[in-house]
DNA sequence: CTTAATGCAAAGGCTTTGCAGAGAC
DNA sequence: GTCTCTGCAAAGCCTTTGCATTAAG
C-alpha cells in the first residue's frame, strides 16, 4: 500500500492541519498527529501512546484516548472495527477497504479506487449513507 | 429482511442442529439457541441474557457469554462489530452483510445475494479468504 | 486572569476466568 | 465415580471520566 503523503509532514504542517480541522494544535496533539501519519499503518490507542512516548515525549494515556477521540470527530482519521478487542485508528484519509488478517490481527488497505460494490438495496427510509466498509477477511494457510 | 426459517424451531429441532454442529445440547444452550433463532435479529451478549431470562429459565451471565462464544467457534452464529461498545451476535446463517444505523445502533441485514464485490487485489501471500463483510453506515436525515 | 488542555488515578462497561457445586451418564 | 456444564464472584482489559494542575493568550 502507497503512503497517503510523501515525504513526512514537518510539525507546521501537521498543525494547519489540525487548525484546518478546527483543532488547537497543542504539543500532545501535534505529537500524537505526527505518529499517525509518520507512515500509512492502523494503530491501536496502545500502540499510538507506546509510539509517540518513544518518538515524542511523553504523553499520557487519557490525552491519547481524548485526542483520538478528537481526531475521529473531526474526521481526521477514522475508527476501524474488526475485533472486540480493541479499535484501529486508520489514518488513511482516502477512501479504501481493508483485509483483515484474522490470526496476526494486521489491517491492510485496500484502494477504494479498484473496488466495486454493487446491488445494495435501496437504503432504509429516513437515513442517508454514511459511508460502505469492505472488510475481507482472511486466514493463514 | 425475511426471517431464515419459518415457522419457529422446535425444541428438539435445535437440540439437533447443536449436535450436528459438535455442541451437547443442555437446558441453557437449548434456551440460549432458541432466543437466538427465534427470530431474524441481532443481539448483544446482555440482550440475550435478558431475553432467555424472560423466556425461558435464568442462565447466568457467564453461561450465556461462554455460550455464544462457543456457537461462534462451531460457527453456528457469528459476530458482527460495527461499534467499539459491544459485539453483536448474528443468528443470520446465509451469507448476508449489514445496514448500520449509527444513530439507532441498529443492525440490518442485506442479503448477500444481490450485492456483488468486485475488484478486490489478490489476496496477500500466505493467505486465504476467511470471508467478506460489507457494512453500509447510514445516518439519519 | 480566564479559558482550554493535560495527566493521574479512579471508575466504568463489557467480557473472561477460577473454581466450587450441580448435573449427566 | 468421572467428566462436563453451570453459576457466582472476582479479575481483566480497554476506555472514559473527575478533578486538580499546568499551559496559553
Amino acid at each position: 500500500m502507497e503512503p497517503n503523503y510523501d515525504p513526512p509532514l514537518t510539525e507546521d504542517e501537521i498543525a494547519q492541519r489540525l487548525r484546518r480541522c478546527g483543532i488547537n494544535p497543542t504539543r500532545q496533539r501535534v505529537e500524537i498527529a505526527q505518529t499517525l501519519f509518520r507512515r500509512q499503518a492502523h494503530y491501536s490507542a496502545e500502540e499510538v501512546f507506546e509510539e509517540v512516548g518513544r518518538a515524542q515525549g511523553k504523553v499520557s494515556k487519557a490525552t491519547v484516548y481524548n485526542t483520538l477521540g478528537l481526531f475521529v470527530e473531526r474526521q481526521l482519521i477514522r475508527q476501524v472495527f474488526v475485533d472486540s478487542a480493541k479499535v484501529f485508528y486508520d489514518s488513511n484519509t482516502r477512501p479504501h477497504h481493508h483485509f483483515y488478517d484474522t490470526e496476526r490481527g494486521e489491517l491492510t488497505d485496500i484502494d477504494a479506487g479498484s473496488v466495486v460494490v454493487d446491488g445494495v438495496p435501496p437504503l432504509p427510509a429516513g437515513t442517508e449513507l454514511a459511508g460502505v466498509d469492505v472488510i475481507v477477511r482472511l486466514r493463514r494457510r
